[in-house]
DNA sequence: GACATCTGACCGACCGGTCAGATAGTTTTA
DNA sequence: TAAAACTATCTGACCGGTCGGTCAGATGTC
């Protein structure tokens, strides 16, 4: 068993995944097939089921990859920057890429949702999401809370409702006529209201900078 | 063209949606077959396609009752009390009912989105049960503004983050590996959340200046 | 008999999963 | 060194089951 079949092994499966994550992006969970996921990958039907053992198997993993992925990222981004105003701003700023991605990441993300609310094995990989959106947020709550920026209360459900209004406001997105053009109005109120929400409204809006 | 034909098609219609809708929040829209439904309304297959001319057609006008009928009660429910604060905790008791109607009213919803994000029909449907919500939100925001309780901001705005609230707990609250034990927690920290949102940062007598 | 309503057998398409091999790379053997 | 054996990887035909949709005819009502 040489170490160059592990590490081809672990290639195979994120090629698939990457395939399947957006496979389901476009068609959700349940019309994409098999072979739709082996085509995109550029293999024959037969591999996926050579690296995954079902197609639920191959789902659980996907959302798994994908939760760990967006934790990272979060930590990163946060990480990157000084104090939880600009901590708040940055993740916005990663949750709200561009509209082509959100729509691919929600788009999967809504269909992760309706599964982990029926099954329980997708159900556990939800409340780790949550969970490591929670510890990210709170972080950020708290720190708020210490230098005095954020209004003092509950930092965990302060964090829980911040989550919420991400999520609210992006069900909300993929709700409008004309995604690309609503998209930057949806950050920018996003950005706006998760910090008129934190500081109890002491700040004065601000011009956000382009990038 | 007798009444009375009219009449007995518009309840056969009403008895296959209200069997769906069991359904769907159950399995889900791609796990519900037509003859699910029809069993679950006690007639035969045939029926289903008697009455709606394909299965995404009966889903249409499955999603455009739970809409039209979600609407009314949020409205009877506003406009069946006093005040901004009590019409707040109305909504979040209406939307809150019950562990069970809960999860069946909003696993039928995530299903809901999923089609909507990804097809159009759908998609119009969404955007009026938004464009609905919003009218209500918007009128209970306003009043608030009006009468000094709430804060005093773009009602449009406040209004689709306290819907977004609402949808993101949910949300979370799906997750949630013991639904029957935490809904209370999610609808007590909703109205906490709600009100302090809305009210900015707990009962501060001093309003603060809007944008 | 005319019409609306209802039934369930049936059809064709689709798809998850299986499997008998094909292929290619590596190791063992002679 | 070459042949043979072995192994991991890959292929796509195939199977069994499911389901949306059709339809010929049954049933009931006026």
């Amino acid at each position: 068993m040489p170490r160059v079949a592990a590490n081809h092994e672990a290639e195979r499966r994120l090629l698939l995944l990457k395939a399947a994550f957006r496979e389901v992006a476009e068609k959700g969970f349940s019309h994409v097939t098999l072979e739709d996921i082996a085509l995109r990958a550029g293999v024959s039907k037969g591999v996926t089921l050579y690296y995954f053992s079902s197609k639920e198997d191959l789902f659980q993993e996907l959302f798994s990859w994908l939760i760990d992925s967006i934790h990272l990222r979060m930590r990163e981004a946060v990480d990157a920057v000084e104090g939880p105003v600009e901590k708040v701003r940055a993740l916005v700023a990663l949750i709200f890429p561009s509209p082509s991605k959100n729509r691919a990441f929600f788009r999967a993300y809504i269909d992760f949702c309706g599964l982990a609310a029926r099954r329980e094995a997708f159900r556990v990989i939800d409340e780790r999401f949550y969970a490591g959106c929670g510890e990210v947020d709170r972080g950020i709550v708290e720190e708020g809370i210490r230098r005095g920026v954020f209004v003092a209360r509950d930092p965990a459900e302060s964090a829980s409702t911040l989550r919420a209004i991400f999520d609210g406001l992006m069900l909300q997105w993929l709700a409008e006529k004309d995604p690309e053009g609503s998209f930057a109005k949806y950050r920018d109120r996003c950005e706006r209201e998760l910090l008129h929400y934190l500081t109890g409204a002491t700040m004065k809006p601000q011009r956000r900078k382009s990038r």
